[in-house]
DNA sequence: AGCACA
């Protein structure tokens, strides 16, 4: 058995030990060790030839032994590095205390075993022998990974098929097995390929279709392989029986009555990316671990140390996201192309860094499925590994963002090798231009989306991208180089074209866009976000698209006359964006919204100029809105926000940032039993009546931010930490009313993942414990400037916040002892830490040698200097990316507010 | 490298 083969075991096997330890006080010092993570019932070490060098830790609980599992492996012990396995049986222990204690005897036990073994090879070798799928070859070339069980499997209607190509349908199957007679039926799971369910009406035609059916080839890599499907058991009499006793037996396992038909159809109705129903799911039994391992396709891993292991365990995944591992080198890359030859079809490589051309090309060599890439933010690629890209034949979507020194040339490699492209970003790839572009647009007929964000591209290119046949989204943010004159010689745009992008083109304004969109009937979204001013003129180009579903011309300038044409358009769409434009008034926007009475999605954020009047129509006109984003609308009274909740009862997200709003609004908005965002900061007008009438009725609420809501407190955030229960996000940043008690309400809230609590000087360790025991999920934590958060609350979130990916705990009162406490959380990637006064060089390095998933780190310039240099270079060479900041201590928090209508602190600092 | 309980 391969060490990723073994399931998890309470108890678990060390080898690579020092051997010149005694072997008592090996046994005591690995007690020691181990207590950490729970009680142990026996350590075992032997000091025979055979056994010197290795120990058995017995847990009393299997959590217990796979903590110390992953969190020991490789600890340096007495000079050595630990290597920890599960054990490969039950201790005796461990049986002595379930009952299912056989006591040995010695040699008997052995030859048995021998015997045993013997037999099994004999049964194989007749089976090479004699199978039809041998005369040529000998059996299967591709192993296949079934049940371990399956030769010993009982005779069975239902046949179990592997090895099977993917490509293989059920109709094909059918054609196939129902030459025999009794044929029923063939099933096949979805999310499980190469495998296949074949039902007879009994056991002797079953076998008579495996018997001339073994190893029959569909491609000829692929011999199938036949064999009796583990036996499933119908509830009669007998069977309730079993069940019980079984279920009152802890020695047998009642779970394998169930088939593994039926688990792998268990597995197809768990969220494929919810790690935890994974993770026990695959902690039910063996048979489960087993099942669980083959059916996974998606994986995104910590860490790139044990991926050779992980992927054993996993060997049918499809889809890699390696965004959580800042280091991926090449070494890493082979291992990949290595183990996932066959079954790779995704890889995310757009966080990860240390890679070059030599491991991508073995990547694309070797992973001959792969149709998806992402290699974004890979600035130290060069056209090399450009033309290791062109290798993957098969690609479908490429994303090369921020690869600035590829070129044309490597574009062009690119354009060659992969002619079935689908999709291609090349936003701020700033060394390709037209030339590169053209080729892709020559070569890669299957294009449908193309991003040529801020690219020095000019009309020249496009002239080729318009041809593309099904081009269906084309981005030109930031496309200088594109301007009226040079549209105005483009002839016809791409008739299949439904989303474009001119955001911050602005040497670009209708007349070119007409240009541009010149027969592009199937257009569903125009984007001019930051562009020319919107005049009339844009009525000559949106009149021709019918099927017009979403204008965004956030920031732009628009005129009144430019609204009207908008207006008087003869298509309803579905989605307008107006944020920080200036010209919006209330005579246009209710003309516009009278006319798109359909719309869903609306954007007036930072429209300065409409008031109540407005609100008024677009309440009374969009009564299907499910989104309504309207921070900074200074003139809009608070008596609008009345009309919201009844006229607008579909709504799901409101964002009333820094407005009137009071809590007869509130109340009214709370009739909108959807709501799932609601934004409401700097919201002075709202107190905690009006978040009770929340609370009693969004039930959905997902989102919440009260940043700088200061009339608020406890009873308003318990009031809803008690009636939503789906929370996901909660902001209550500087409120000096808020304390441990609205902490502790919303420990209640198990789905929360963000907490942003920044300058609460009400709030302790006491209520940070409390959400650490409660919200399992939590990810992101800003505890900035909570001045009475100590180490204290450092431990427990170090002990339960296990998922734990992002904090700020600058000028907190945490230490070198909770910062190394905190260290212990694998997830960590991001980390704030400025003005901890009790915070020493020491131990800041003791704790962030331990957090080795570290990305990106914000420290105080002066601690530069204190750190050894070998230190932040081993840092950055595992991945970490330094930023160092030099503003000086703080001492009060913005107490006037000062900030709140300077961009708010939360975007500033926060990544 | 190696899977036991004496």
């Amino acid at each position: 058995m391969l060490t990723a083969d073994i399931p998890p075991n309470q108890t678990i096997y060390i080898k690579n030990l020092n051997e010149k330890i005694k072997k008592e006080e090996l046994k005591r010092s690995l007690y020691a060790l181990f207590s950490q993570y729970g009680r142990i019932l026996d350590v075992v070490a032997l000091k025979t030839p055979k056994l010197r060098g290795q120990a058995w830790v017995v847990f009393t609980e299997l959590t217990a032994a796979s903590n110390a599992f992953r969190q020991m492996q490789n600890f340096p012990f007495y000079d050595k590095p630990m290597r920890i396995q599960y054990a490969k049986s039950k201790s005796d222990c461990i049986a002595k205390d379930d009952g299912s204690y056989v006591p040995r005897e010695k040699k008997k036990k052995q030859e048995e075993k021998a015997e045993k073994k013997r037999r099994a090879e004999e049964a194989q070798q007749y089976a090479m022998a004699n199978g039809p799928g041998s005369q040529s070859n000998g059996g299967p070339k591709v192993p296949f990974h079934g049940n371990p069980n399956a030769q010993e499997a009982a005779p069975n209607s239902i046949l179990f098929i592997q090895n099977l190509p993917h490509e293989t349908t059920s109709v094909m199957l059918q054609l196939l097995f129902e030459q025999y007679p009794g044929f029923r039926e063939v099933r096949m799971v979805d999310a499980k390929p190469g495998i296949a369910f074949v039902e007879y009406e009994d056991e002797d035609q079953s076998s008579t279709a495996m018997q001339h059916l073994q190893g029959f080839k569909i491609t000829p890599q692929y011999p199938m392989a036949i064999t009796f499907a583990k036996k499933g058991a119908p509830m009669n009499s007998q069977n309730k029986k079993k069940m019980q006793s079984l279920f009152s037996d802890s020695s047998s396992n009642p779970f394998d009555i169930l088939t593994e038909e039926i688990v792998l159809k268990i597995l197809d109705h768990l969220e494929n990316d919810d790690a935890s129903a994974r993770k026990s799911f695959s902690l039910t039994c063996k048979t489960f671990y087993f099942i669980e391992s083959r059916h996974r396709k998606i994986l995104r891993p910590l860490r790139t140390e044990l991926l050779p292991r992980v992927l054993h365990r996993y060997p049918f995944v499809s889809h890699l996201d390696l965004s959580l591992c800042p280091r991926v080198d090449d070494n890493t890359l082979n291992v990949i192309s290595s183990t996932l030859k066959a079954t790779l079809s995704s890889i995310n490589l757009s966080r990860s860094r240390f890679f070059t051309n030599v491991g991508l090309s073995s990547l694309f060599v070797n992973c001959s499925s792969l149709v998806e890439v992402d290699l974004s933010n890979g600035t130290q690629l060069t056209d090399l590994a450009a033309s290791a890209i062109a290798e993957a034949k098969n690609l479908e979507r490429l994303r090369l963002a921020r690869c600035k020194l590829i070129t044309d040339m490597g574009i062009g490699c690119i354009a060659v090798g992969c002619r079935n492209l689908r999709l291609l970003c090349l936003k701020w790839c700033l060394r390709v231009g037209d030339l590169g572009v053209e080729l892709i647009a020559l070569k890669c007929k299957e294009i449908r989306s193309l991003d040529l964000s801020y690219l020095p591209i000019t009309e020249k290119c496009l002239k080729s991208v318009l041809q593309l046949q099904y081009l269906e989204d084309l981005i030109l943010e930031g496309c200088h180089g594109i301007d009226d004159d040079g549209l105005s010689t483009l002839e016809q745009s791409s008739k299949s074209l439904k989303m474009l992008n001119l955001s911050n083109c602005q040497n670009v304004t209708c007349v070119g866009l007409s240009s541009l969109t010149n027969g592009a009937e199937q257009l569903e979204q125009l984007i001019l976000a930051y562009g020319s001013v919107v005049t009339a003129d844009i009525a000559k180009c949106l009149h021709n698209f019918s099927k017009l579903q979403s204008i965004k011309l956030d920031g732009c300038l628009v005129t009144l006359s430019g609204i009207k044409a908008m207006a008087s358009l003869n298509t309803s769409v579905k989605e307008l964006s107006f944020s920080k434009c200036l010209g919006v008034t209330d005579e246009g926007l209710s003309l516009l919204v009278q006319s798109h009475k359909q719309l869903k999605k609306l954007d007036i954020t930072c429209c300065r100029k409409i008031t109540y009047t407005s609100i008024d129509s677009i309440t009374n006109s969009c009564t299907s809105l499910t989104s309504l984003r309207m921070e900074s609308c200074s003139l809009v009274p608070k008596e609008a926000f009345v009309l919201i909740g009844p006229r607008c009862p579909y709504l799901e997200d409101l964002d009333a940032t820094d407005n009137e709003i009071d809590d007869k609004g509130l109340k009214s908005i709370s009739r909108c039993s959807k709501l799932s965002i609601l934004k409401l900061g700097i919201c002075s007008n709202i107190s905690d009546e009006g978040l009770a009438y929340v609370g009693s009725c969004c039930s959905m609420l997902k989102e919440l931010d009260l940043y700088r809501s200061m009339a608020i407190s406890d009873a308003g955030i318990t009031a809803v930490a008690d009636g939503c229960p789906a929370l996901e996000m909660i902001n209550i940043a500087y409120n000096d009313k808020v304390t441990d008690k609205s902490l502790t309400s919303l420990s209640k809230c198990s789905m929360l993942k963000e907490l942003e609590i920044r300058g609460c000087p009400g709030v302790s360790s006491i209520g940070l414990s409390a959400i650490a025991m409660g919200c399992k999920q939590l990810t992101v934590l800003d505890i900035k400037k909570c001045f009475n958060i100590d180490d204290n609350g450092m431990l427990p979130l170090a002990q339960f916040s296990r998922n734990l990916k992002q904090i700020n705990l600058s000028y907190c009162s945490v230490t070198d002892i909770g910062l190394v406490a905190l260290a212990s959380i694998n997830s960590l990637q991001n980390m704030t830490i400025l003005h901890l006064a009790g915070l020493t060089p020491n131990g800041l390095a003791a704790a962030l040698l331990a957090c080795r998933g570290l990305m990106k780190l914000k420290l105080h310039a002066s601690f530069k200097p204190l750190l050894p240099r070998s230190f932040l270079e081993y840092m950055e060479a595992h991945g970490c990316v330094f930023h160092w900041r030099d503003k000086a201590f703080q001492k009060e928090m913005d107490p006037k507010g000062w900030n709140l209508h300077l961009g708010r602190s939360t975007s500033t600092e926060l990544p």
